[in-house]
DNA sequence: TGAGTTTATCATATGATCATGATGTTAGCA
DNA sequence: TGCTAACATCATGATCATATGATAAACTCA
């Protein structure tokens, strides 16, 4: 369910980043290891979170990625945004006609399941994340 | 956003059936045409509904698919289910070790939206998408 | 300035999904 | 029985997400 699996790592990366972060960047490398994705892969994953403004990015001895925001400006939403296919809110059946003002027959039930994610992901952040980590978590 | 476009012709096409298999089985052209879809690729999405139990499929002249049970006991998860690829309900992170009972960060607050996505789709039946064809609809 | 560290990017490969065209199979009916 | 209508399936290709390996570019620090 729901998202692919290079949304995936960036969530998991930026965790990881956000709670390893606190004395300098994070190397990919060690993102990497962590999170048992393929190295190259992920750099261009986290590229592209530094393009989207997520993350900043130094390169040399002592580079890495950091947060730009602090976790509690961060909401999900902005994480996983570039890796969202679909891109905007679509058609639960595809239909490129549907709108709100000419509706397809699932359209209003839908868009109220559909606003309860938005919203979701919209209004999650990361620090809310981080709050619970003193409990049994995986990471 | 959410369903492969599989997914989507599968619903949209069962619509269809629903809508015009009053007198009889509904040929794949038909539908095929309706829906702006490849012929042989809907086909193939049909028959597998048809082994999922959904639909019923009969050969020959005359010959078409039709529902097998009534729309109201037709929910929209039997329609879709065939055509998921992840399955099984899963962490949103994709973490393999992610159990109620051992949760990962966003866990809890994951399933209770992932509740509402899943319960649209097993409570909405297709009889309650007909129900409102008498306003300006897209079919 | 040059060696070493680290991200950025390019070329390419792989697997899954989506799709097409040709052919096989089954059934109704004259 | 044989023609035709209709679904079933096979072989193949296109496209995209995912991934790998090699190389380039930028930065630190001695």
């Amino acid at each position: 369910m729901w998202l692919n699996s290079t949304a995936q790592n960036a969530l998991r990366a930026v965790l990881y980043i956000a709670e390893h972060g606190a004395e300098g960047p994070v190397r990919v490398d060690d993102v990497a290891a962590s999170l048992r994705s393929p190295r190259n892969y992920l750099s261009k994953t986290l590229h592209a979170l530094t393009r989207a403004g997520v993350l900043r990015s130094t390169r040399g001895p002592k580079g890495g990625f950091q947060l730009v925001d602090p976790p509690d400006s961060l909401a999900l939403a902005r994480i996983i945004g570039p890796f969202e296919t679909a891109g905007q809110r679509q058609c639960l059946m595809g239909r490129t006609d549907c709108r709100d003002s000419h509706p397809c027959l699932v359209h209003h039930r839908w868009a109220r399941v559909a606003n309860t994610v938005e919203d979701f992901f919209g209004q999650t952040t990361v620090a809310d994340l981080l709050k619970h980590e003193s409990q049994s978590h995986t990471t």
